[in-house]
DNA sequence: CAAATATCGTTGCAAATGCAACGAAGTCAA
DNA sequence: TTGACTTCGTTGCATTTGCAACGATATTTG
């Protein structure tokens, strides 16, 4: 048969490992607060600056803008974020962590740093070159074909 | 403002590098042959080992089974597989790859080989202990906890 | 200044997704 | 053998997603 081994295919490692990672530690902050990945990363985000654009967003993130902007609606409408009108330039929206989300955000840093300490302990000596390499990997410029 | 750093946050970095690498090869395939990737999956199972059932390619890998279902009858309907009743099991189907579906893969195994190694080339001397490391990590059991 | 262009965030829409429920088929035990 | 239970694939449904189009605002150009 041979064919195309899909499960040494590298694409499709990352594909499941990164989906699983994903899974297993969305449930941690799923549960408790009832956020999606999408809202996470917005609130994360928001924690180390205020008064971003969605545009900001989603520049940074593999994020679509219409994504960034329902989860931030989805915030909003929960009290974890406000939505201001930049007064500089009236395209541009602010978004900004109110104190339940600040709250929130504080409460889901140290269960994400046990998970990721967690995962890293899987590959003892070899996990400060993983890093590197994932690092290493994510310069490249996806326009450019890599 | 301090905060927690998204950016340092391995899950995110996998789900970012993962994501960008499978829309990058993706398109080299849905330019082509009009086919998702998920439909990709399991022409890529299906080029290795023919008669295998739905249930069988959504337990190895992190796809609904109405996922597969529906990408099964994509692929049906677009003349790539074909699927038949499991004589030993009435419940089961044997989904199976047309001369057409054949064809696909080998026109995209080639293809996928060479995308592979232009990714792990980014990373020289250190591919192969990243490969092991994405390996490792992949043992891990999601039921478990990690 | 006026008009053409570009940028930003939201929304409509069609397609994809996850989940639960279902019917059909198989298994097991009394 | 019958009846309870399990397994498999599909489908209904609500939600999410990506993409394009839109209105509103800025910027650039003539």
């Amino acid at each position: 048969m041979s064919g195309f081994d899909l499960e040494e295919f590298l694409p499709y490692q990352l594909a499941i490992l990164s989906s699983r990672i994903s899974a297993e530690f969305s449930t941690l902050y799923k549960r408790k607060f009832g956020i999606s990945v999408a809202e996470w990363r917005v609130v994360a985000h928001l924690s180390q600056s205020n008064f971003v654009s969605v545009r900001e967003i989603h520049k940074r993130v593999d994020m679509d803008k219409s994504k960034v902007s329902r989860a931030a609606s989805r915030l909003t409408k929960n009290g974890y974020v406000t939505k201001t009108a930049n007064p500089d330039d009236g395209r541009l929206v602010s978004l900004e962590l109110t104190a339940k989300g600040h709250r929130m955000v504080s409460e889901i840093a140290p269960l994400a740093r046990e998970f990721e300490s967690r995962v890293l302990a899987m590959l003892g000596e070899d996990a400060h070159e993983f890093r590197k390499a994932v690092s290493q990997l994510l310069t490249m410029d996806p326009a450019n074909g890599l």
